[in-house]
DNA sequence: AGCACGCCGACT
DNA sequence: GTCGGCGTGCTC
């Protein structure tokens, strides 16, 4: 007798159980045709969806871990593997992803060669998975009704018509917030409706944060009433009209329009009519360029319609909130960075990718999407159009948009709806800077580039007249390496191949110079700058510039020529000075009151800035991005300069851009002072297409890393070995990294180019089906790679 | 990511 | 003999 032996719980009814198949939150790899998950069981009484969350145990140790429902159903579920091996769901966390969010992370998995569990994990905030601020309240719900009316007090039954006047939508309501909406006072009312039996108390799982003055989405902090709407221009309302025309199908936009040609207000306009449908929406930014403005003119424009804008300065807790108020409806527009994307808004109407070139949208860890893309193909499973908007489209979307068999549209704005005008943008050759700055007794410090001659006078004549300058040098740290006077030496990390970077606090002028602070930007080591040569002895120089020495340099230029602008006339903007977003929203916030008259920085002021009393923009070395041995080098560069040159001339005043290069003739440095877009990309599209190079052609990129240098590169060389057996694509190397070693690993690359997305991806299937492609920690695989290093 | 299994050398 | 080194492979 089995009763004997096992007590009825220690046998589930298997032939009638339910069960559901999980993908797990770890690196397993199941081939994408294959089940992608393990079948669970769960508990009796427990319901699950596909995209519900759940935890579940995993492994000998049975840990456990987190993971997505993929599919519920009977014991078929299960395939061949015994129900009775089948574990049981420890949690289930309901509504979680939506199914078209999930069919996403599908074909993230297969595009970017990542297990689906690990495209689902990306899917989620880490707050939301955490549960920061999610309580569980106590809340009402109407009935269960009686079978006869009971006796109340007339104050009770208004308060009972009250109650019964509000939509089904509005349960379940916490008794104070129920108080609230039929005009009570107190709660006393609602107590007695609940003694009656008329009302029942019930657990809800609410999410609240404490709002900060950071909260931009929330609230007009700034107090004043907004604007009204601008009518939009000729120009704007042809994008709009074309853009709405395409409202409830598939399909993707370029909006190239140049800086300050008032793409905002398109993307609003836009946004006003997918609102009034009862669409939702999503816009995309990059990280950086989420300032409190940018966040404000969503907010104001849709006041209590539901923005949620999630910005980098946000509390864990609000980021579970705004995930909470999308799931739920609350709020139907999400504006955000990169994971935006995968907000999990219903009824999309729209999705806005601004700067959509922008580089900080591709994510550098599995799984390695492109928020664009991913954009674009969320569009496509939710039938709806997607906007690239750009003033320097990437060469992609350009290329998707002009070429013979264009399946993109292509929009234009050419001119500023303010009447002005692009600023006039002058290229300064350094040699000669260099040669004039000696006659003027003023010479370049060894190493150094930093404000020539024509650039300082410029900066005068902008400061004696009142106006704010931005001074643009993409590097951070006081000088970019150590170097020996006499023999030559440099200063290398002892974990990889790069220069030790010097960094310093900023001193003021009349202190001791400072002792060099060096820093590894790959392995962020960290030691003090030796005080002479381990090799020969000779003292030390300081060679290249960063940020931190263009601050020091412009201190003491400005004690001296312009005394009493007060201390914060002068900002550094980059990564080391501004650890924490609030630090730089503050910083902008004295930009903008003018209380800092010169704004320097790296990439992250070069974007979407808009002061309309900036005058003059200094790039301080445009050949930074130009030597990099990356083919997107010209691209990037004459997209620094043109979006930085952009920050100039947007108000009244007419703008003036000065660009110090080394390669003054450099096509990309020409274009630009031309804002000529059009050319740079034919002739930029023309030389890819004869190097066989993205966007004409597609690229994955695979790195083996190991702490063996013959390790890595034996194992990269038999994955070229087994992709050249694939005809089809071309496969170059393995070939050492830009960047040899980091962290003590060697790296080797392979590259394969295809001559489409689909040869590509059929071509990396291939190899991941049959166990050779693996992500791991030791073999990145990118698909579509933006950096090269 | 754990965690066990297993195939080698050193030692109670 | 057996304890334990960590290399390899599996996890419903």
């Amino acid at each position: 007798m089995q009763d004997a032996l096992f007590r009825s719980e220690d046998i589930p009814d298997l032939a009638n159980a339910r069960f559901a198949l999980v993908a797990v939150e770890r690196g397993i790899d199941h081939s994408p045709s294959a089940a992608q998950g393990f079948s669970y069981r769960l508990p009796e009484g427990a319901d699950a969806a596909p995209g519900d969350r759940v935890t579940v145990p995993l492994g000998r140790g049975n840990t456990p871990t987190n993971g997505v429902v993929l599919k519920t159903g009977g014991p078929e579920l299960l395939g061949d593997f015994p129900a009775s091996k089948a574990k049981q769901i420890i949690k289930v966390e309901r509504l979680g992803i939506p199914e078209p969010v999930v069919e996403l992370a599908r074909w993230i998995a297969r595009y970017y060669v990542c297990p689906l569990g690990m495209a689902l994990a990306g899917v989620v905030p880490a707050a939301v998975k955490k549960g920061t601020g999610a309580r569980v309240r106590t809340a009402l719900v109407r009935g269960p009704v009686p079978d006869e009316m009971p006796k109340l007090t007339p104050t009770a039954k208004r308060a009972w018509e009250a109650v019964n006047a509000l939509p089904a939508s509005a349960f379940p309501i916490e008794p104070r917030a129920l108080a609230d909406r039929i005009g009570e006072k107190t709660i006393a009312s609602t107590n007695r409706l609940r003694l009656a039996g008329l009302l029942t108390e019930t657990q809800i799982e609410t999410v609240s944060t404490r709002t900060s003055m950071f909260d931009v989405g929330t609230a007009n902090t700034s107090g004043t009433p907004p604007a009204p709407p601008p009518t939009p221009t000729d120009e704007q309302a042809g994008v709009i009209g074309a853009v709405s025309s395409t409202l409830g199908s598939f399909a993707p936009h370029v909006l190239f329009g140049i800086t300050g040609s008032g793409k905002t207000e398109v993307y609003l306009r836009l946004l006003r009519t997918v609102l009034d449908e009862g669409g939702s929406a999503i816009v995309l930014v990059p990280e950086i360029a989420l300032t409190p403005q940018t966040g404000r003119r969503f907010s104001e424009r849709f006041a209590g319609e539901g923005v949620a804008v999630l910005h980098s300065g946000l509390s864990a807790s609000a980021r579970h909130k705004a995930w909470a108020d999308a799931r739920s409806g609350k709020a139907r527009i999400v504006v955000g960075a990169r994971s935006a994307v995968f907000a999990p808004v219903t009824r999309l109407g729209i999705i806005i990718v601004d700067e959509e070139h922008d580089g900080s949208y591709k994510q550098d860890q599995l799984p390695r999407y492109h928020a664009r893309d991913v954009a674009i193909k969320r569009a496509q499973l939710e039938s709806c159009p997607v906007v690239l908007g750009s003033a320097t489209p990437s060469l992609e979307s350009w290329h998707n948009a002009t070429k013979a068999d264009a399946k993109y549209q292509l929009h234009t704005m050419t001119t500023r709806p303010t009447g002005a005008t692009l600023p006039e943008v002058q290229i300064v050759d350094i040699a000669a800077e260099r040669k004039l700055a000696a006659q003027r007794g003023r010479p370049f410090e060894p190493g150094a580039v930093g404000l020539g001659p024509t650039l300082l006078d410029a900066l005068d004549e902008t400061l004696n007249d009142g106006g704010q300058a931005v001074l643009l040098l993409n590097r951070r740290g006081f000088a970019a390496c150590v170097a020996c006077r006499s023999c030559g030496w440099t200063l290398g990390c002892e974990r990889c191949d790069a220069k030790m970077v010097v960094h310093t606090r900023s001193t003021k002028p009349g202190q001791a110079p400072p002792r060099g602070h060096l820093r590894c930007h790959h392995c962020h080591a960290e030691q003090l700058a030796p005080r002479s040569c381990p090799d020969c002895g000779s003292s030390l120089i300081l060679i290249g510039e960063g940020t931190q020495r263009l601050e020091d340099d412009l201190i003491r230029h400005l004690d001296k020529a312009h005394p009493g602008l007060g201390e914060h006339a002068i900002a550094r903007a980059d990564s080391d000075a501004l650890s924490h977003a609030s630090h730089y929203f503050a910083l902008l916030d004295r930009f903008a009151k003018g209380e800092t008259k010169v704004l320097l920085g790296t990439q992250m002021i070069a974007k979407g800035l808009d002061f309309p009393n900036v005058r003059l923009v200094g790039v301080i070395n445009a050949d930074t991005a130009l030597s990099l041995p990356d083919f997107r080098a010209s691209e990037r560069t004459f997209q620094l300069v043109t979006q930085v040159a952009g920050r100039a001339g947007r108000g009244g005043f007419a703008g003036r851009v000065i660009v110090q290069t080394f390669s003054p003739e450099d096509p990309s440095i020409v274009h630009a002072q031309r804002h000529d877009f059009r050319s740079f990309a034919s002739e930029e599209i023309e030389s890819r297409r004869a190097a066989g190079l993205p966007p004409v052609s597609r690229m994955a990129r695979i790195v083996c890393r190991h702490v063996d240098p013959g390790e890595a590169a034996h194992r990269a060389t038999e994955i070229a070995r087994r992709l050249r057996a694939d005809q089809g694509v071309r496969v170059m190397g393995p070939m050492p990294c830009p960047l040899a070693k980091v962290n003590d690993h060697f790296r080797f690359a392979v590259e394969i180019v295809a001559p489409s997305a689909g040869v590509l991806n059929r071509t990396l299937e291939t190899l991941r089906n049959a166990g050779v492609l693996v992500s791991d920690s030791a073999t990145a695989i990118d698909p579509d790679p933006i950096a090269l290093l």
